[in-house]
DNA sequence: TGTTATTATTACGAATTAGTAATAATATGG
DNA sequence: CCATATTATTACTAATTCGTAATAATAACA
């Protein structure tokens, strides 16, 4: 076998160590890895969609309406209808939620951090880069 | 929030991306990801023990009896209980998972290169590089 | 040689993920 | 406006994943 899907391979190893190191990270948080995400990207953007939070996650809707329910019943997160159209859900952080993440963030950003430091700043920009252009190509061929 | 932890989001977004093209290559193939991975080590290496396999395929004991279940039911591998130590198993593809694998994979090859064919052969190595580096990081911190 | 520890694997049950259909709101084209 | 298409979200169900405990075989060593 031409084993010329050596990128597939290494990157899938290199995900699922990280990824496990995530899982690590957030052990006894009461959180689990797409949990986290979705709370992220709400924190950054202060305020986002059901369907702009399932484009930033990646996974599919079903299971993103799982996700919102775990953080809804923690209180972390509140939906509002859009006004304007209501098939539209705004979800915001709430206070409960807003503190929550920053207190795991702060211990997930140390270890996370320790991690990436292997790399020196020329190489970690090397990586966005590439790795941009295949999750781009990937996209764009869906 | 500094945003340091931005390698972290772009590895994830970039194997999401890909995970789904992976998705959609093997879609009905009758195999799963991990079904496919776990194949693709048997056929590669020959043969291999569960521990082995668990890992290269990098997932819990548990899934894996589940992953292996569902491909000896589809007759594409066996087990032997190894002679000299009965608590290992051997794990091998039978004729038929390995004429079947063979024909996913000339597709999905042909899929997934089209994908990563947007790196040139320089970039793919540094890819390579720097996805080990954190990988074996990630792993050592275990 | 008989505990005790370690290793490999499976069993079990709970939690999560995901595909698909249903629902509800809005947009569009006659 | 009305019928139809499109979009956002949820409901429902099946499949998968995973943590943990159980089992079974072997190793270690007093």
């Amino acid at each position: 076998m031409k084993n010329e899907l050596k990128s597939l391979i290494i990157l899938f190893k290199a995900y699922h160590s990280i990824e496990k190191a995530v899982k690590h990270s957030l052990a006894h948080t009461g959180i689990n890895v797409n949990e986290f995400t979705a709370m992220e990207a709400l924190y950054v953007k202060g305020s986002l969609t059901t369907q702009e939070l399932i484009d930033t996650v990646l996974i599919p809707n079903s299971s993103m309406t799982y996700v919102l329910e775990r953080l809804n019943e923690k209180a972390y997160l509140v939906k509002n209808k859009k006004e304007s159209d209501k098939r539209i859900q705004i979800i915001v952080l709430t206070a409960l939620g807003t503190r929550v993440f920053e207190e795991i963030y702060e211990k997930h950003f140390s270890y996370m951090r320790s991690i990436f430091d292997v790399l020196d700043k020329e190489e970690e920009q090397q990586l966005h880069y590439l790795l941009k252009k295949i999750g781009k190509k990937s996209g764009d061929k869906e």
